[in-house]
DNA sequence: TTAAACTTTCAAAAATTATTGAAAATATAT
DNA sequence: ATATATTTTCAATAATTTTTGAAAGTTTAA
């Protein structure tokens, strides 16, 4: 495969996985051009190398700066931004659990510690079945947010090096 | 907070965190009124305690059927079937986890493997990019998914009991 | 059979989410 | 100050996703 016909793969498959998961496509995509991009970018040729608008471009933009993903860089003697991303993969990973762990994850926690609270008749079926299922899921989630921290903690080479030998 | 307002609480917050991450939120409410419920429910009881149509209830319970979340269950001398959910939260993350990795883990993996070997110019500072982007994003995949794998192996207890011991 | 009970399908409608583009706001140079 | 370059906003529009509901399909009982 050419390198430009896999740098626009890489994007629309960038785009694909984001929108599966709850990201906009767009944002996505952006995040990959950046990605793959050695140098920054103006918003215009953001624009014009995904065929979006300057109201899309400059939105998508500020969502990925506020994800951490993204930052704007300045040229001497330009007047205009330019975009750059880390490239770093785990700083990547590390900087997008780190958003989602806030943004969606510790709402939900906290209603879950409040569900965990109501009290019922321990008789009633109904009420032992919602009590043990909310019971169980919030001790998942916290679990799942006490890994998720310990991740954000870790050191860089312990993803890459040891992930695989931990779960062995 | 009583029981009826912590149910709908309970489903609401399922519906909202599913939304989030890419799951239609009627699916994700169908799920959660299913944990909740001791019994197994008939389409005309979730159909009526959610407000949704027929087609709608319907649909998503194949949906989650699919998703390996839910099953039919027929009663003896009752002509019209039923819906179960498997309570088991282990079971619920696994299942989740083996879906999503088949189904966009999966096929991602098989792009970035392949626009991993695309050749080029070792000098040109874009191919350098690119290429170091998608390895790198390729290895953390890769990581990711042989994780899974070993999650999916793993004993019931081990995630209840290990996970954090583990990472530390 | 046939009819009633029940489930599935799917085109149309509604709801939601994303995008546009031009006007307003802001920043910079002269 | 004023003009110019650039960024941001946001109401209107477009695209996408979800839902509806009635018709078609299926199963079971008599």
């Amino acid at each position: 495969m050419e390198l430009a016909a896999a740098k626009l793969k890489f994007i629309e498959t960038w785009g694909k996985l984001g929108s599966e998961w709850g990201i906009n496509r767009t944002m996505a995509q952006v995040h990959a051009l950046l990605l793959i991009s050695h140098e920054a970018l103006t918003t215009e040729e953001i624009m014009e190398t995904l065929s979006i608008s300057r109201g899309n471009a400059n939105m998508n933009l500020r969502d990925l700066i506020g994800w951490g993903l993204v930052e704007k860089q300045h040229k001497a003697g330009e007047r205009k931004e330019y975009f750059f991303a880390d490239k770093d993969v785990w700083n990547i990973a590390r900087q997008v659990a780190k958003e989602r762990k806030k943004r969606e994850l510790e709402p939900v926690l906290k209603v879950l510690a409040e569900l965990s609270t109501v009290k019922g008749d321990e008789k009633d079926p109904d009420f032992k079945t919602f009590n043990k299922s909310v019971t169980d899921i919030n001790k998942l989630a916290n679990n799942v947010d006490k890994t998720l921290e310990t991740m954000l903690k870790a050191e860089e080479n312990w993803f890459w090096g040891s992930v695989l030998k931990v779960f062995k």
